[in-house]
DNA sequence: TAATTTAGCTAACACGTATTAGCAACACGA
DNA sequence: TCGTGTTGCTAATACGTGTTAGCTAAATTA
């Protein structure tokens, strides 16, 4: 590797201070350099392939243009997640524009909460989006209060922490209103994962607002909680067709508990849409192409992403951010399991 | 933000140093410390709650203790693939063993490569891995001459620059020589892409290779060329099957073309397997999901992230890399699709 | 002509760390 | 007493840049 110029050695070059090569090089303005100089300076530095040392100028700025987006997950579940990719390039998207870049750092839940604030303490970073926050993390809820530049990407109850998050309570209602509208009087509802998990919590409030809205008394009987998996949306969905009285729609609140349910109610001998209807959440890639095609609630990945690194960036850069709290709204994409295609009831 | 505390400070609070202030929180070993001193600086640490700066360090150092991954993709196409979020997870697996972080870099390839390039001559990063190289990348056979640290995901032919593939030509062989082993003699193939595309071209070598060490003539009319899309499978199967003597397998060298390629045969009234045996590649996440569920050819995505960050370390460490062409290795899954769990024939 | 401004440039400092070379005090053997 | 180590520490330098304060010579003004 041939050795790297400096500024110092196109100055020389040049015949002028390291200080004109810098002036010339940043267009500093409100520095008065002759036209011939400047073209001496820039005719050296293209010569000598010469690239400003991004380590020098982190540290006399006192700005590493660097954001970190932690993960904090388990891998193997964050990385089987369709819903990563979108948000990364969302946040990509949004870095790059600025100036930044972006440093990908994923930390097992396991592991200590020290290993992720390094990053902030050790000034890798100038701020961090935040994957995955659990309300037990006292070390990042002392962050924030030292003024950590800090973003999460879902929210923590209680916690007055900057966030972007998804309107579940507005799409879960979305996906009500849209069973509603079709005629349904008696809809179930499977939930995405235990009530403790905030996002399952708002797409219950969600469905059970959509429904008070529309003169229906919520109730309980109707509602079985998933856990994120195939197997708990065949379970409730079993449990929800054993009903004296079923219902004729459920609202599933997770695609991947969906496929589940739908198997359950294929293997009850009914068909979807025309006994049932059934609507998802999350739009994962598969929904497209299962039989029937899941009508769904699609999560503005990429927007999220962006947002939070967006809102993050101007955290750093000392902007007014007039609301740090974000919430993305959702789109309802029909398909087939609604029954919407079908000639109306 | 309250001001952070430097080393000097530790040296100030302790009553020594700022040289035995790095010695000790550094562990330098041959440094002559008395325990009593130790002691005093590693509380004063504490108690000022000091933090080596990061980018200090890397400026004495002269290591940025980072690589970066570029992905030269349309960022659309690269974060729908679902091959990413794995090679990602492997990398950061590597990476953080290695005490390294990880700088993510997304360079739609309409833009120009010293877009990329400038992660290497600033220092923003010590070597990159790169994924999705282009042919006509200059800047990239450049800076390769020049000494930079550059490892490619997918190789580029005619170059001697380090890279982690898949074995193409191995998993081709590897599907191929599943079907032949089921009984098959008149074996279809259909390509993932055009066969300027190395992994296409390999795969299709594959498969040719297979035949012929099972002594059959490799026949040019029982190939069609997929452009990754599932209309191409439609379209090649169609063809396939309009052969006077059609092919009892066909094996489709993606499996997004090998869905479309399912969806003509059972549009023409064919059983898969019973009437027609199809085998995948890639293993995507809706291939254990389709019905039939898709027999298909592994890719080591974890891995191939790993090695690939592994290697880039290696290199950079100056430790002797005694191979930087690696190459792993597919697995064979088998479901449905194949007929392997009907009874033989 | 003297005083002031202005154009065009540079000297010097700061950022926070790792590391080499060396210094003072003391112990020990001859 | 002198030389030779050894223990425990420190002074000083280097890394490459951005930036403030200031300097010289020429141009302008009084």
């Amino acid at each position: 590797m041939s050795k790297r110029a400096t500024a110092a050695e196109v100055a020389e070059l040049a015949g002028v201070s390291r200080t004109t090569v810098s002036f010339v090089l940043n267009n500093v303005v409100g520095m008065r350099i002759s036209e011939e100089t400047r073209q001496r300076v820039l005719d050296a530095a293209i010569k000598l392939d010469y690239h400003p040392d991004a380590t020098a100028r982190r540290m006399v700025t006192g700005q590493t243009k660097m954001i970190g987006f932690v993960i904090r997950q388990s891998p193997d579940q964050a990385f089987a997640d369709h819903f990563l990719p979108q948000v990364l390039h969302g946040m990509s998207k949004a870095v790059s524009a600025q100036g930044f870049h972006l440093l990908l750092e994923v930390i097992p839940p396991e592991n200590h909460t020290g290993v992720y604030m390094k990053l902030i303490n050790e000034r890798h970073v100038d701020g961090i989006v935040l994957s995955g926050p659990r309300s037990d993390d006292i070390e990042l809820r002392r962050a924030y209060e030292e003024g950590a530049n800090i973003v999460m990407l879902g929210q923590l109850p209680g916690e007055k922490i900057p966030f972007a998050d998804v309107n579940n309570v507005g799409g879960a209602q979305l996906a009500t209103q849209h069973l509603l509208g079709l005629g349904h009087t008696r809809i179930g509802m499977i939930t995405n994962a235990p009530l403790a998990y905030t996002a399952s919590a708002d797409r219950l409030a969600g469905y059970r607002l959509a429904l008070e809205e529309a003169g229906l008394i919520y109730d309980e009987s109707l509602v079985r909680l998933g856990n994120f998996t195939m197997e708990s949306g065949v379970k409730a969905m079993h449990e929800l067709l054993a009903l004296k009285e079923r219902p004729s729609a459920v609202f599933v609140a997770s695609d991947t508990v969906a496929l589940g349910a739908l198997q359950a109610a294929q293997l009850a001998g009914l068909k979807v849409p025309q006994d049932l209807a059934v609507c998802g959440f999350d739009d994962i890639p598969l929904a497209q192409y299962v039989d029937p095609a899941l009508t769904t609630v699609q999560l503005p990945a990429f927007g999220l992403g962006w947002a939070a690194a967006e809102m993050l960036i101007r955290m750093i850069s000392k902007d007014k951010v007039k609301n740090p709290y974000i919430m993305l709204n959702t789109d309802l994409i029909i398909r087939n399991s609604c029954g919407a295609r079908l000639a109306p009831k």
